[in-house]
RNA sequence: GGGCGAUUAGCUCAAUCAGGCAGAGCAGCGGACUCUUAAUCCGAAGGUUACAGGUUCGAUUCCUGUAUCGCCCA
């Protein structure tokens, strides 16, 4: 810490001392507050300039700015509803405590009591009788105009970040608003909302690194999840019909515009229905979260208009590279077909890739980003889907499809494969790619076969990234805008 | 993991191209001001130019390394 903080760090601290000297407590436990800023801009909202209302109001807030002006001043404080101007008069006030309030820094938690008033300017305000310093601020906050920007320090210090930038405040209300318009859209329609384990012995539903970490009293490794898929299906085996998830999950990767190591992922199950009614239950999920938080289904994201409201276009995998890319491509072709054509457009790919993987990795790399408007693209291929049925007249595809709005991948469904022979098969496979270099290839779950021996309902489920859709309704082109704290190397000093 | 860029006062930014006393606004401090709202006016103050080295008579500026952040790619 160098010495110019200190010293305006030092200014408050004096202060702060000189209040406990004369018995003044500068943390307060309680004020009663009877008024948010918001509900007296609604209540007082329309009183003619120069008018004053009766009655003798109570509020709170944080003071922003202070304009002196001799004998009269004015401050600006605000809470979660708004800002509202004090308008302050020695007069009023008496000399004494006028000037204590002047005293006061920008940062402040003040409770005030006082009288709505409209300024001849026209300002609505409290003219405050009297004040209570409610919590002194020590450290001084960063410029009125400007705010901050420094996006260091904004993600490093959240609680700064939110104090002086509203959109970021802002952002992250709408974000509770998306999550409660998901929640009401699913327990209205019968869906249970349950919790299944973050700390799992095997890490599955998902192809991705984990996390590990270890249960000493047991003496296990336990993995932070990756998925909470597989402990869904087990409760649709119990005859739970209908469950949500709506919960963190972490994945070892990369910290990226679009990648927090820990996430929040929404996956519903529904028995007795398959992946076609999963792309209805995403389409109504996005159209009620976006009318709830936006109040329209046409935003703008990025300077693009996105159109919400149509019917969401439906397309297949390959369909979508011949459209987008001009590329004809099929699984008749060899996979020395494919990599060349993967080659001759710059597509990388692994070598343990087969056909699947290929044409998965041409539609991401060519067609994806490209995708602005909401799309379905269906029939992925089993090779990266194996936990989806196949398509029974073409089993080289699973009846599954991934959700791509402002060509950012927002979710996922399948047609849930409930054969456990079959999916016995599937897990073999992906040891089989384990042993050829795919690190992220899936465990075998014998526990979760032994659910599915039981008997699985037909079901569809559906994973939907809330980042990534928070990111899209609130128009932010990072995840770290819509995640509260995002994570960031550990600072070296503090 | 690779490439490019950034880091200067509490905050927002100049000065760097071409090496020559490091500046402003806001905030803070002192003063004036009874309807301001980025209030205004006067005054004084505030710097390890991210960190560690190197080149140089002289480095915020040029070079090397490190740290953190950002963007792009993998």
């Amino acid at each position: 810490m160098n010495s110019e903080v200190s010293d305006l760090m030092g200014q408050r601290r004096q202060k702060l001392d000189e209040l406990s000297s004369v018995g003044v407590n500068p943390f307060k436990s309680r004020f009663e507050r009877e008024y948010r800023l918001g509900d007296i801009i609604a209540k007082y909202g329309g009183l003619a300039a120069g008018d004053e209302a009766a009655d003798l109001i109570s509020t709170a807030g944080r003071i922003m700015t202070i304009r002196r002006h001799g004998r009269v001043s004015f401050a600006v404080i605000q809470d979660r509803s708004g800002r509202l101007q004090l308008y302050l008069l020695e007069d009023t006030m008496g000399t004494e405590r006028y000037e204590e309030f002047l005293s006061l820094d920008i940062g402040d938690i003040v409770g005030v009591r006082g009288t709505a008033v409209k300024t001849r300017r026209g300002e609505l305000s409290v003219r405050v009788q009297s004040f209570e310093l409610l919590t002194k601020s020590l450290r001084p906050l960063p410029e009125k105009w400007h705010g901050l920007k420094d996006v260091e320090i904004r993600f490093r210090q959240r609680y700064a970040d939110l104090i002086v930038n509203e959109d970021a405040r802002q952002t992250l209300i709408t974000r509770t608003h998306i999550i409660k318009a998901l929640r009401s859209y699913l327990d209205e329609r019968g869906f249970l909302e349950v919790e299944t384990p973050m700390l799992q012995p095997i890490p599955g539903g998902a192809t991705a690194r984990p996390f590990v970490t270890h249960h000493y009293a047991l003496d296990i490794d336990l993995f932070m999840r990756v998925a909470p898929e597989l402990y869904l299906k087990r409760l649709i085996v119990g005859d739970m019909e209908r469950v949500y998830e709506l919960n963190r999950n972490f994945r070892n990767e990369g910290i990226s515009v679009r990648h927090n190591p820990e996430f929040t992922m929404l996956e519903v199950y529904q028995a007795y229905a398959d992946y076609r009614d999963m792309m209805d239950l995403a389409e109504g999920l996005i159209k009620a979260a976006a009318e709830f938080a936006r109040g329209t289904l046409n935003i703008s994201y990025q300077g693009k208009e996105l159109d919400l409201s149509s019917d969401w276009e439906r397309l297949t995998m390959i369909e979508s590279i011949e459209r987008y890319a001009g590329l004809g491509v099929s699984f008749d072709m060899t996979l020395e077909e494919l990599t060349n054509v993967a080659d001759d457009k710059g597509v990388h790919y692994e070598k343990h890739f087969g056909k699947g993987r290929v044409i998965n990795e041409l539609f991401e790399q060519l067609v994806q980003p490209g995708l602005f408007q909401p799309i379905f693209i269906t029939d992925y291929p089993v090779e990266i889907s194996p936990l989806a049925r196949k398509r029974e007249d073409d089993p080289d595809v699973t009846e599954r499809f991934e959700l791509v709005i402002a060509g950012l991948e927002l979710g996922t469904a399948f047609s849930e494969l409930t054969n456990p022979i079959e999916q016995r098969e599937r897990f073999e496979e992906q040891m089989k790619a384990r042993e050829a270099g795919d690190e992220e290839a899936q465990a075998m779950d014998e526990d979760f076969l032994r659910a599915l021996e039981y008997g699985m309902p037909p079901t569809g489920g559906l994973g939907l990234g809330i980042d990534r859709l928070v990111m899209i309704l609130t128009d932010n082109y990072s995840i770290r805008e819509v995640i509260s704290f995002p994570h960031m190397r550990p600072e070296s000093r503090l």
